[in-house]
DNA sequence: ACGATTCCTGACTAATTTAGTCAAGTATGA
DNA sequence: TCATACTTGACTAAATTAGTCAGGAATCGT
């Protein structure tokens, strides 16, 4: 049960977009030489990260990146599922209503990861990138 | 963001035993086959539960697995832990005073991690076997 | 106009981890 | 003594992760 760096590493520099921007574009270059990261991964997850309306990108001199929200109004959940590190905790569908042995309902064991799931994803809901900037956790 | 089949498996076959098992030794087959499980990786699994103490074997004809303790005293926590799947959130080691990026403290999403790591914890950490079977889960 | 900067995008790959299998052995009870 | 069942380590195939790389397109300052 381990967090990968995709997921690290889009919500760290979301969070350093928020703490260093003042409202002029960061550039990737800037932000993953602060942060340490590399480079060209950024550049995919940012990808994600526009598409789905999380920041917006100028070009050229003087471009990056700038929130296209205010940072209180977004969710490390949001952030997490847009770049595609989902909570998976159960092994079956939400759908099907086969339990994941194939077999009539659910395993003895999905309500727990199902609890677990909700868990996590209710702490995560309920932080914004401004409170992780402001330090603002339980 | 996954839950491994290690831990799965292990969590799934361990409910098994301490719902299905009447004070008799359960074999791995049997478990293994009404779970839909491989059975030599369970052995696997089964081979660390003997060692930390969470299950006792019973060799030869009739022999199986028996729960090492009260069902009730059997933390999901505890499970994951000793076959080797632990929550990892932060990539700092806690001993260490340096943060995920070499230098200085920590990084700036560090108490978010933390926290959720916390959070997931103190989740498993709450429900025993015994409230798996019972269906006691919020 | 030019050239530096920066985003944009897809394709590709190396390394790691996962999810097992396999084989040989030991103990036990019927 | 034979079938059952645990014991243990070594091995492997598949999937995932964690990136790299290359080429392109837009923009701005000079
Ligand atoms: S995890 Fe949903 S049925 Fe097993
Ligand atoms: S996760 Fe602990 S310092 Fe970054």
């Amino acid at each position: 049960m381990k967090l990968g760096t995709k997921g690290r590493y889009a919500v760290m520099a979301m969070v350093d977009l928020a703490f260093y921007s003042e409202g002029k574009p960061l550039s990737l270059t800037e932000i993953a030489e602060r942060q340490a990261l590399p480079i060209s991964y950024l550049e995919q997850l940012f990808l994600k990260l526009r598409q789905k309306g999380f920041v917006m990108s100028t070009r050229g001199h003087q471009g990056g990146y700038t929130l296209a929200k205010e940072a209180a109004s977004i969710r490390i959940s949001e952030i997490l599922e847009a770049i595609g590190e989902p909570i998976e905790t159960t092994r079956c569908k939400e759908e099907s209503e086969l339990g994941c042995l194939g077999t009539k309902g659910q395993c003895l064991t999905h309500a727990l990861w199902a609890g677990l799931g909700r868990q996590m994803q209710q702490y995560l809901n309920g932080i914004s990138l401004a409170d992780v900037c402001q330090r603002r956790l339980t």
